[in-house]
DNA sequence: CGGTCAAGTGGACGCAGTGTCCACTTAATG
DNA sequence: CATTAAGTGGACACTGCGTCCACTTGACCG
């Protein structure tokens, strides 16, 4: 995007490889498709595969950020109570809500990427950061960067998918737990 | 210990594996350390390692285990705030700093484990849940279910490695969000 | 004690997936 | 067109995995 200049060809394979990763994510599980898979199946070389990506986490991250981008633009603009003007507490259980649609949306390809650490590195990760940060500051809670990773880790989608598979729970019922985290947490005391 | 007899030999080398497998975690970081590895260090052919161990993982966490096994008593038997006897509130906070001592302890152990979701089959973590939901009980949260794994999930190592490592948090910083997040969810109210 | 036999051992083997490398192709520019 | 650097792709060597099976060893019994 702000690269100065791609040439066309390279673009076309960018978008065959995403394409083609997200279906083979998608029927396969995550896991189970390997670099070389993706490169056939987009009709790519080897070569060209890893020049952009150097592993499988990368793609998937690609691809997830892909599709944060629409909540990311309503948290900073649309309307409350996602977006700005309801109170914090209110604000983080709506964001809340709406990871928990995301995550159950894209569990084909959240689940079993086995993201681990790199999770954290993402641009996306940053921004839900920023965000929740933001809600902590705006609640007045003291030594908010203590708390945020906390308030986020239960959207890790390991936690997610353990608590809807194999404990069964469903996606109101994990809603609704996590919306009593954040008044916990943001709720006005008293 | 419950196996209808384990031979001489085989205690034997489930120990020097232990051993070993934990000096090299510790030397190399565990995700450098191969099957190959351990089973060299260890005195111990392939084929008697994979017996046991299917892979890395499952000797990281049996590693873990074995430390935890400690925490697992006072949980039950010490004295308060960790053992029975305080209020739940209180409780939590201690279990979390507690935990948050022993994931310092073995930071190299648990770090870069990429113990994805393999972390939820563990015998340990089926025993902090127990713990974290009676807890929830004892405070008359509504659908404890929901709550378990929201609270238990910032202690996932890689959160913890995260907030220590990139985010540059003291274990004390760390301590002390998650007491207030165990005050703001079990905390008595007014 | 020595014999029996199943549990336990270890390393050779085949395989799958990784990542690199480089000779070739192709899009952009004047 | 000619030039040139970005881009391509597949062959290659390598590493780590997991299995398999012929051999060893410890436990038990007569």
């Amino acid at each position: 995007m702000l690269r100065p200049m791609e040439r066309a060809d390279a673009a076309r394979n960018r978008a065959r490889i995403l394409e083609a990763a997200e279906r083979l994510f998608a029927a396969e599980g995550a896991p189970n498709v390997t670099m070389d898979d993706i490169a056939r199946a987009a009709g790519v070389g080897r070569g060209t595969l890893y020049r952009r990506y150097p592993d499988r986490a990368a793609i998937a991250l690609a691809l997830l950020d892909e599709h944060e981008r629409a909540l990311q633009e309503e948290l900073l603009r649309g309307a409350p109570p996602l977006g700005p003007g309801a109170p914090p507490a209110a604000r983080l259980a709506a964001f809340y809500a709406a990871m928990v649609r995301l995550l159950d949306d894209h569990a084909h390809l959240v689940l079993g990427a086995e993201t681990g650490r790199s999770r954290f590195t993402t641009g996306a990760y940053g921004f839900w950061r920023a965000h929740v940060r933001s809600l902590l500051v705006a609640a007045d809670v003291p030594d908010p960067d203590a708390l945020v990773e906390p308030l986020l880790a239960p959207l890790a989608p390991e936690v997610y998918g353990f608590q809807r598979d194999d404990r069964g729970l469903t996606a109101e019922q994990i809603t609704a737990g996590l919306t009593r985290l954040a008044d916990g947490v943001l709720g006005t005391p008293g």
